[in-house]
DNA sequence: GGCGCGTGGTTACACGTGTAAGTTGCCTGT
DNA sequence: ACAGGCAACTTACACGTGTAACCACGCGCC
């Protein structure tokens, strides 16, 4: 068992001290260093196979390479998978790891942050407002999801306004909402009602009716004949998620109707499944991808390492265009 | 901007030398400590809102409570992110915490461990044996779901057993295996393809017909026509994934062919949408919660801080009782 | 010829911890 | 009464970096 090579070692392979490896592998400006010997100390380096310790880079900075995300308590699904993949994707690329993790109850999160001494933070679950100003005032950037949602551009938003936008475009006058039911996902389904209801009366619509239901056919089904058999039935109706769209059609089915004839359903995710769905499903579609990058940019943007231009402008989620939220709208049969 | 509260604060607080604070804060047998004050030192820290720089500890002992998680490089699906939350959940019990990262290309896992010098390693893909081997001669404990697949009761070999032992005890004599195109998951459909041709052989059933699909409806009907117009017709098959059993289910649908009367589909992994499918899917559930904590035990066995009884034996993936393969039957409608 | 001055390096310290080795003071056995 | 031992601490060092401050040296300039 071979000890650990550090920068001791290549000093010494190089015939240099310590510090003017230091200086050479991390292209301090305000130090100069002749072509030659940089070459020497880089070629040690190299031939040791010599790897900086984080620990110790990070005790002397007092900032790690990491990014810390903090994940909602709810069970990760697909979507925030994809992003945690995007973001880590980009993070990594100007040397900072992403490390997920599930928001510890009761305040954790702060001596979470003093622990690991993140480079940036970002949330995509609401934190205690006390609690992050904490964590800015002690000049950590911290991208916020939470915040951005009060952004015209945000996913949750989009998703809701382009739900409503089509089923009314299509001609529809009643529309449901399924959502569910109220622990866990809480605060994203505030966003998403508040996002339907202000598109239906932005398009002249009554408000939504809504039903909270768990992925269960028979609840689906409860739901489905609540809306058919309303004084004023119900034409068309938005899911929170794909899961809760193929729910309502797999109610349809059980009560012998059909989507979109009886009832349209609008999904949002666009889950590889969802083109499998019979009827193939009428979805949104998040551009994880995207968002996963954008968060990225709004962690490194006050980072001093990664940022580059400090003169950059605020990042916010919305596109670099300034247009276009990070969803579409992908039509197949089932509305 | 405050500064960083150090054991040193503590220390004087309490007004008693920093190593008694550590003495104190780790518990150690070797030096014996007043109770009267323990309790000084503990309300101060306590007081302060002390946090141990995980830097300087890592630096100190050489290893970090940081457990690594390679993962394969297909997108990560429901099953895994599940293993993941629950080997974290274990492992935080013990003080650890999983950082899961996607296996870098060419070799970079050697310099990934070198950096973090994580406490433990968690493999669900395959490493170069070279690579591995390293890692492990120099002490590190490592998990690895690879070599547990020669424990005929991991969950893939488990998950091939179960789909064919169930179609066979219906009756079905032929039968077919959907798996995803080579790229990517490569490994996982070798070991699955290897389980089932095995357990067709055990109860006496021809080989399987294989076909290989991407989840999209017009090759899935493309295979089960292939499948349905051999000489020797299949009525009943396999999937990789209920994924998969999907797309058979909507290729089915698309010919205008119903299962399980035309042709028996059964999945695996029992996601939630599986019982909302039409008809609902019988697959074989993985109890994902189960496999993540043996993992995180797994980890944990070797490592000094957390394994405790030393003298417990080698964990492998097999259940406590020595008998049951963390996989279930879940019979539906659809096989 | 002394004086500033840029170039290319080195020496020295700090980051916050864990722990081995030393140092008290008190009690106990013969 | 005094060596020895034990409980309860403290002092001192090491872990591997980054970087400010210091230093030698050659070169042009009044």
């Amino acid at each position: 068992m071979d000890r650990r090579v550090t920068s001791t070692d290549v000093a010494q392979a190089a015939g240099v001290s310590r510090a003017t490896v230091s200086y050479v592998l991390n292209g301090s400006a305000a130090q100069s260093i002749s072509a030659a010997t940089r070459e020497r100390v880089l070629s040690a380096a190299r031939h040791l196979g010599y790897t900086p310790s984080t620990a110790a880079r990070t005790l002397r900075r007092g900032r790690s390479d990491l990014v810390l995300m903090l994940l909602p308590p709810e069970p990760l699904g697909r979507a925030l998978a994809m992003i945690i993949d995007a973001a880590s994707e980009q993070l990594e690329r100007h040397g900072l790891r992403l490390i997920a993790h599930r928001l510890p109850p009761q305040g954790g999160a702060v001596s979470l942050v003093h622990s690991l001494a993140p480079a940036a933070l970002i949330l995509t679950t609401a934190l205690e407002e006390p609690e992050l100003a904490a964590l800015r005032a002690a000049g950590l950037p911290v991208a916020s999801l939470h915040e951005a949602l009060s952004d015209p551009l945000s996913p949750d938003l989009g998703i809701g306004a382009l739900q409503v936008k089509h089923l009314a475009e299509a001609g529809h006058q009643r529309i449901g909402v399924a959502v569910p039911p109220e622990p866990g996902y809480s605060w994203r389904v505030q966003i998403r009602l508040a996002a339907i209801r202000e598109a239906c009366a932005r398009h002249r619509l009554p408000p939504p009716a809504v039903e909270h239901l768990r992925l269960d056919a028979d609840e689906a089904a409860a739901s489905v004949a609540r809306w058919l058999e309303a004084p004023e039935p119900v034409t068309a109706v938005c899911a929170f998620d794909d899961d809760h769209a193929f729910a309502l059609l797999s109610g349809l089915a059980a009560l012998g109707r059909r989507a979109p004839q009886d009832l349209a359903v609008i999904g949002a995710e666009d889950v590889p499944l969802a083109s499998l769905a019979l009827p193939p499903l009428t979805t949104v579609r998040v551009d994880t991808r995207l968002l996963g990058e954008r968060f990225a940019r709004m962690a490194l943007a006050e980072t001093p390492d990664g940022g580059g231009d400090s003169a950059a402008p605020p990042v916010s989620l919305a596109a670099p265009g300034g247009a276009v939220p990070p969803v579409s709208l992908i039509v197949r049969a089932s509305a």
